[in-house]
DNA sequence: AATAAAATAGGTCACTGGTCCTATTTATTG
DNA sequence: CAATAAATAGGACCAGTGACCTATTTTATT
């Protein structure tokens, strides 16, 4: 993809200017994709933001689609990271954890990276097979946090039933971003928001029972 | 906006022929909307789509800006009318109409349009004033059917909690598009994730309490 | 120091896209 | 039917874009 990434063999040096050209170049065009979108995303400006020239970035990315995927990479990973660092940071109660982490996310689409990010995400994974599969494999990250902790605060759900109320929980939370992230209209109600999907969500993993999952509200009259 | 529109003054024929052709041209600005998403909305492909030549799309749509706001216009107010609809259908106890528009809403996030209309739509809100106005106007529209509801479910509340409950609801069933929509890999699950999502929001709305948003779920020691 | 590899700039090229203009055809109206 | 407006096609224009190539400079290696 990255034609340093390809070129570097064992025994090779440090490769340390080359490696921190790329590194210039996603940042750039991960601003440019914040600031302006997908659609807003040019070569040219890429270059102009790392600071070097088109031809340059060319050595680095021979087309668009390559750098593309490569700024994917790089953006899911710092999320995949920052999951694993709440994942590890030790907690009280199942219940404590769960709460932060729900506060953690949430806090999380607040910012204007996450915000304007995300939705050129979902919006890509409808028309980019790599961009689908990328962002799958973040949420399953994602989910495995919650799925970790629901199975200690319900032992009694089956592991799809788990699955699925995980995926509620964190969709639920994803879908607040057009709402109540950066710059938007519910921002300011954040906190509050934040109060009311954390008691929905912990009544929701504590007390749903498989049943319910696969009946629905109204069971049916026979049997 | 649209030539047509504008050119209409009292006394004037019905201009049968150029209505027509801007529903052709949305309806083809729609078709490519969903296809491909908005980076892959060009003029031409509009025209073509529309079976008329670019030099006729510009007599209707003199930039693609307009062309964009009405297609916005126009597909929001779809939705806008659905919703209308789903208030007059009267139901049975709040509690199942309730349930009713959940599962309508959730229901229709399953279409190809919906699943690939609105990511694209809340990446433009990112990036275009006018978008973010009519996604807003919408959504304040889907919001007021809820809190109709929930404002009869109960009625302690006050009208700013309500109305942050009404936004957290209808953000998480947002929320589920990229995820168990059109295509996606929970789409399978869908009814278990729609059991959830109505057991879920059923007990919030009917169980919360002002003092909850306000305070959290961790009260201070103090007072 | 000599040599090879890496990094960089600049320019070119074909193509696409939005916009605009003009001539022509079609419909409407008095 | 004449005149006026609406509708349409075709093409031109020009800025921008991705991709590519080549020459040059910088860096590393032996």
């Amino acid at each position: 993809m990255c034609a340093v990434q390809l070129q570097v063999r064992p025994g090779t040096a440090a490769f340390s200017k080359g490696q921190e050209r790329v590194l210039k170049i996603l940042q750039s065009a991960q601003e440019l994709m914040i600031a302006g979108g997908y659609h807003n995303l040019t070569l040219r400006k890429v270059a102009a933001g790392a600071g070097i020239s088109v031809g340059n970035l060319n050595y680095y990315y021979s087309n668009k689609q390559d750098l593309l995927r490569d700024l994917l990479d790089k953006v899911i990973e710092g999320y995949v990271w920052e999951f694993d660092q709440v994942l590890q940071s030790a907690g009280e109660s199942p219940e404590d954890q769960f709460v932060a982490i729900v506060k953690f996310i949430i806090e999380d689409i607040g910012t204007q990276e996450t915000t304007h990010f995300f939705p050129e995400l979902w919006a890509l994974a409808n028309h980019d097979e790599y961009a689908a599969e990328r962002m799958d494999a973040l949420y399953i990250k994602a989910r495995a946090v919650l799925n970790h902790l629901i199975e200690i605060l319900n032992p009694a759900l089956t592991e799809s039933s788990r699955e699925q109320v995980a995926l509620f929980v964190s969709a639920s939370m994803e879908g607040l971003t057009p709402f109540a992230g950066f710059g938007k209209p519910w921002e300011p109600q954040r906190p509050e928001i934040t109060n009311i999907a954390a008691t929905s969500f912990l009544h929701l993993v504590t007390s749903i029972t498989n049943e319910s999952i696969q009946a629905g509200l109204t069971p049916p009259k026979s049997r």
